[in-house]
DNA sequence: CTCTAAACGAGACGGTACGTCCAGTCTTCGG
DNA sequence: CCGAAGACTGGACGTACCGTCTCGTTTAGAG
């Protein structure tokens, strides 16, 4: 009555079919995009039951954010490759690549969906921006030991304005960022800013009105 | 909540149709969030039949692109401060105030939804970015003329960062930014970066060129 | 994105629908059976979509019982042969074909499932048994016209002696019943109970048991 | 309600075993009815694996059968009430407490599922029926021996008819038969048709009407 | 004004996917 | 080696939307 023969004797069982689902997920993710993507799909293409799909992940964006993660770089593997500027580039080539592949159409999915469940918004946050934090904190941290940038410029919300471009490239093309692009993002934001030197409050003008402090600053 | 009494006889057409249409797609999108929002609850939320809706706008996307733009800013009507800092503050603000609300669950729904199709990416870019953009390019002109920053400072991808954190924030915290966080960004980047003035490529030295070597980094 | 073209092109609707839908019902009671019944099923083999099925009928139960009673004999279409003995023959083998076809095997099927639904219980009741019930009421009152039997002996549960053994046997063989075992329930059962005459209580002997005074129709 | 403490160590094996499982059976028939006793349920409630349920019963019909036919009446166990007409009725009781219990939900529910299989079909015709027969040949033999009844009488379908209105009811029923059903039934049908004498077929008059001769009417 | 064609509401229609449940098989591990 | 536990595939369940379609009714504008 039943099939009484998987496609591999062995039934597929713990990591195994995990890993199996997983790859599913991705290619189901790379072929069709993150809208197209169904568990029916999923679990067709990896040979197994939605109930080992439901068993494991409660949702879709619990199973994408899973496949998803398998793969995302971990910080601290950026070369160093001598100056920061190098290293800035080589950071958001890296970035950038993850950002190219599944992980993007995943992201841009994930947004919509996953966002107002808290929980999953804060894994995706933890996940997403914390490796590319760490990434950014480790470029900058060496670019601090070679001398070529001040100790203070490496804090506050910089660590996040290379990644929050190559997201809002991303988030808006889903086509490869071209190579002129990321240089002008290194040469024009990033490396300007890193030299700009830590930030200092306008002086407390009673009127609290920040008035033009310096009108040629240059 | 739904729309008055549109069964008495004047059966409503044209535009007090889509207009009525277009109320409820916002009111759907507020209180139910993009993923939920379907069209048979806009249908049934304003009075109208689904064949209304097809008529005129073909998928979801387009619908809820029409219905946030509706009450999308203008360029230029930044209010002006008298100083660069109070304007981009100011426009910040009003780019956020936009975020905070139906649009900003709008943008995060269609990244996942409208960006396959390339004709509809590309509205998207040029409603959402264009009119940041427009924004940013009028408050530093002002800046300019005021002798504040440099001319050379204002082209290129700088006119990107603002947006670019606000989006960042927004969609992954889908909660109302702080008051804190934006003057960070204003102090913390985008004021440094205006005064940071153009941008010099490096000298050419042969060494400091992060030739191929290494393509490894993905 | 759709189908876009039925096979009939004008989609059908209300009563076309329906018989559709019946008719495969029938075809697959007949040829899987009732517990292989399936709504998936039904529904491919007519052509139509789940939703078309439970929009009408709200379970496996109440569709087969529409489907069933589509075919069900009316009673009083016993033929008249002539004497009671022929009469009842033919509306024996009347019932007999119904209970051959589909409907036996719905009737199986749905006295495990419908029972407990006291409604659906009822309507059950009402077409099966009183369909066999009128068709008896009729055979014997033509014999009491004929002078075949006195008047008293149609009442009772004797209306259903008939019809009791029938369901007996097809709810325990789903053969086809042999016509010398038809004919031994006649002429054995059926024609010495008619001939019998009303009944009379037992003599009161004191030690007896309360006499049921009349027990009534049941 | 559940088994005590199987888990201790004397693993419970084979007979044990078998009843501990036939006796969740019984328990969820009676708690759940027939439709809605499922395999897993069956097997958590006897704190048993349902491979050990799968490696004796090769289906849920076979599963109940044998839970319910554990406590069917044998045959030969009427009592001996001193006249035809009470033994017909505690035999009639008897049949029926039968049914009202487990038995009878299991008896609708296995007609739909266990008579698409020959094996099955025969098994449970032999039990449930034979059972019956047994039981009314005992005693029409004891009213033959009081000479209540003639000699002829006790062959053919007659044996079945009690048993047969029995099972009508109850199938259609699900509650409990009245007392005066009951009565109504051995009244009004069972002994009447006792008392009939053996069917003498008709002369074969050409008019084929038969006569109304009442011979051993009586 | 009447007449007609379009637009409208209502919602049925064929589909697809959902998330759940159970059947029956298979694997693992403890006793 | 058997039994408990339960993971596994498969497939039906009943629901919700999709985007299309038919159905009458209402409206606007042409004649």
């Amino acid at each position: 009555m039943t099939t009484a023969d998987h496609r591999t004797s062995p039934r597929r069982r713990g990591d195994v079919l995990v890993r199996a689902i997983l790859a599913a997920t991705l290619a189901e993710l790379r072929e069709r995009g993150y809208a197209a993507l169904t568990m029916d799909a999923v679990a067709r293409r990896a040979g197994a039951s939605k109930a080992s799909l439901y068993r494991r992940w409660d949702s879709r964006a619990a199973l994408v954010m899973d496949a998803v993660y398998e793969l995302a770089p971990s910080p601290g593997q950026v070369p160093d490759t001598g100056d920061l500027r190098g290293d800035l580039l080589a950071a958001l080539r890296q970035s950038a690549a993850v950002l190219e592949g599944p992980a993007g159409a995943a992201l841009r999915g994930m947004l919509a969906e996953a966002l107002p469940e808290p929980g999953r918004a804060r894994e995706l946050r933890a996940r997403s921006r914390g490796t590319n934090r760490a990434l950014m904190a480790e470029v900058l941290r060496r670019a601090v030991e070679r001398g070529e940038i001040p100790p203070g410029a490496v804090t506050g919300p910089r660590l996040e304005v290379g990644a929050a471009m190559l997201r809002n490239h991303y988030l808006f093309h889903n086509e490869p960022l071209g190579e002129d692009v990321l240089i002008g993002m290194v040469d024009d934001v990033l490396l300007p800013l890193c030299r700009a030197g830590p930030h200092r409050p306008p002086p407390p003008s009673p009127d609290s009105q920040p008035r033009p402090a310096r009108p040629g600053v240059g």
